[in-house]
DNA sequence: GGACACTGGTATCCGATGGGAACTATGATG
DNA sequence: CATCATAGTTCCCATCGGATACCAGTGTCC
């Protein structure tokens, strides 16, 4: 049984376990498309902006830098001008693209099975006497 | 290649995409949770809110709805006294949680790799001339 | 009959987060 | 001197997440 920084056995159910910030952190729908990205090999911060369709600037920037921050990227700038910077994936990132990669792809493989906006079920729907 | 209500093959790096909503949808901490928390079968409201450590009844009222309204579970009233109402997972529910349990699992087992609150690259570190 | 408990939620408030648009800094280029 | 490119930052606002409080319906206890 493998003990932890929060006294117990690691669980993502538990709200003081650590588990709990990593899942928060990857269980996102920007991190999962960024870490992706970046799955073929280092990329700049534009390129992603463009791969990642519809992104905000500013919320690229505070999800890349989350990720660095628990180190799953590396951010590398290069000082040429223009300025050039670089993201690519640590080890441990790139461990975490693949249970990313199947959700994604579990996804696409899916999307067809899932209905449109359904309707919500009323109180009195669903009911066994 | 199949082509969708988007015109194009499915993508989930494409913002018109209905796979970026569903990739929203499961891509979240207590959805996550929530699918996990009744893969071994139909559970009560009080249950799951016990499972997810945390959670406030706002909160997982409005996943539930959520995971409902895509076709993930299923709500069910009984209405005994006290009102029973049970959360079950739908087949598409059941087959979304494998992906998810191999995310929740990958978190568990590789927890002890991340680095604590780390130092954030200042704009001079990393800087490769 | 009144107080209390159980279940499954709402209602309310508030701070954090997400998203869009505009703006900045630096230095090359025309 | 104006323009362009890169990689952001800043501002504003709408929405979301989280905590706390409260509610409705019914059964039981005193």
């Amino acid at each position: 049984m493998v003990t932890t920084s929060c006294g117990k056995p690691h669980d993502v159910y538990a709200a003081a376990c650590p588990c709990r910030d990593m899942l928060d952190l990857l269980a996102n729908k920007w991190s999962a498309l960024a870490l992706g990205a970046l799955e073929d090999g280092p990329r700049r911060f534009g390129a992603i902006r463009t791969r990642l369709e519809g992104v905000s600037p500013k919320v690229l920037t505070a999800t890349l830098r989350r990720l660095e921050e628990h180190g799953l990227v590396d951010r590398t700038v290069y000082p040429a001008v223009p300025l050039h910077v670089e993201y690519s994936l640590t080890e441990l990132g790139r461990d975490a693209c693949e249970p990313l990669a199947l959700l994604r792809h579990w996804v696409v493989d899916n999307i067809d099975r899932f209905p449109g906006p359904a309707v919500l079920s009323d109180p009195a729907a669903s009911v066994r006497a």
